[in-house]
DNA sequence: AAATCGGGGCG
DNA sequence: CGCCCAGATTT
């Protein structure tokens, strides 16, 4: 096992040019993000991380800011009722991401005494914590090397390496070696590389239209030195269903409940959805989920709520 | 490997 | 109206 600051094997030499002119870039076209500012925290990073899966920028900036100002620690997530960090995350879509990052409040506290851990191993057996995020808060919250390959760094590499215009739909252990082997031997640098080429991704090298012309690294592409062919796997890629669909439902339900002031009867349930089976199995599937409590009467459910108290 | 899980904005 | 967005978890 080499040391970190070994270079990777297998490291294409043209790789250190091109990383050059994409730092180079980005010390100059960064956007200013509050994660990003020289006061952050690395709980804040991590809070960021989270709601930025799959959920684009521009929507998750007022929520972070008003939610790092009501719960700028990992204690104060933990000790929130339940209801309120459900109301907090608001819009942001894929509201299991607040449970998840509620419980991963408390795993901070519990396992770590309330400070995020440094160790990419650590940061993956926390609630929330897939490969992306534990990667991201190593070089972004920590400054340490690892191997950041998001959606936008994916399709960075794809075009500039694999002279492909997308990636394909899944991310392949080969990609994960090529992103590996394209990371800085430094930790600084290896920091700074996953910053500066996911910015490249997110501004330049986006997925609709591309803006080859103001690339740094346009003359280093492959996917426009080969003509910019177009996406293999184009046919493939099948948009997932949205109207009519449980999820659609499922997000109707926690709308009418993150503006109820309190516990809602079934028969309000059942005016945000004309099919009452699909209804039934979505409300029970939220209930399993943590995300709704369901009030027991007499004669069956009473009412519904977002959960009061944290689920422990 | 495939399915599930939100919601909105833009071309 | 299709497509995409700093993915994770479960099956």
């Amino acid at each position: 096992m080499p040391p970190a600051s070994t270079p990777p094997p297998g490291a294409p030499a043209e790789i250190a040019p091109l990383r050059a002119e994409v730092l180079t870039w980005f010390a100059a076209n960064a956007r200013d993000l509050p994660w990003r500012a020289p006061d952050r925290t690395a709980w804040g990073v991590l809070v960021s991380e989270v709601m930025l899966q799959q959920t684009p920028v521009v929507r998750v900036l007022p929520v972070w800011t008003a939610w790092m100002a009501r719960w700028p620690a990992p204690s104060d997530l933990a000790a929130a009722s339940t209801a309120d960090v459900l109301r907090a995350w608001d819009r942001l879509g894929y509201p299991r991401r607040a449970l998840r990052l509620q419980e991963c409040a408390r795993a901070v506290v519990d396992r770590h005494g309330g400070a995020v851990p440094r160790a990419e191993s650590a940061l993956l057996e926390l609630p929330g914590v897939g490969a992306y995020t534990a990667a991201a808060v190593v070089a972004f919250a920590h400054g340490g090397r690892s191997v950041v390959l998001d959606t936008n760094v994916r399709r960075v590499l794809a075009r500039a390496l694999g002279g492909v215009a997308l990636p394909a739909p899944s991310q392949t252990a080969a990609e994960v070696r090529r992103a590996a082997a394209a990371v800085p031997a430094g930790e600084r640098e290896a920091a700074a590389w996953a910053a500066a080429s996911m910015e490249l991704g997110a501004l330049v090298c986006t997925a609709r239209s591309p803006r080859c012309d103001a690339c740094p690294i346009a003359a280093r592409c492959a996917w426009r030195a080969a003509g910019y062919p177009p996406d293999a796997h184009a046919a493939r890629r099948r948009t997932q269903a949205w109207t009519g669909t449980d999820r659609q439902a499922r997000g109707r339900i926690m709308a009418l409940l993150r503006d109820a002031a309190r516990p809602v009867p079934p028969t309000g349930i059942d005016a945000v959805w004309p099919e009452r089976d699909q209804l039934r199995r979505s409300l029970a599937g939220l209930v399993a989920d943590g995300l709704v409590e369901e009030l027991r009467g007499a004669a069956g459910p009473s009412g519904y709520r977002l959960p009061v108290s944290p689920a422990r």
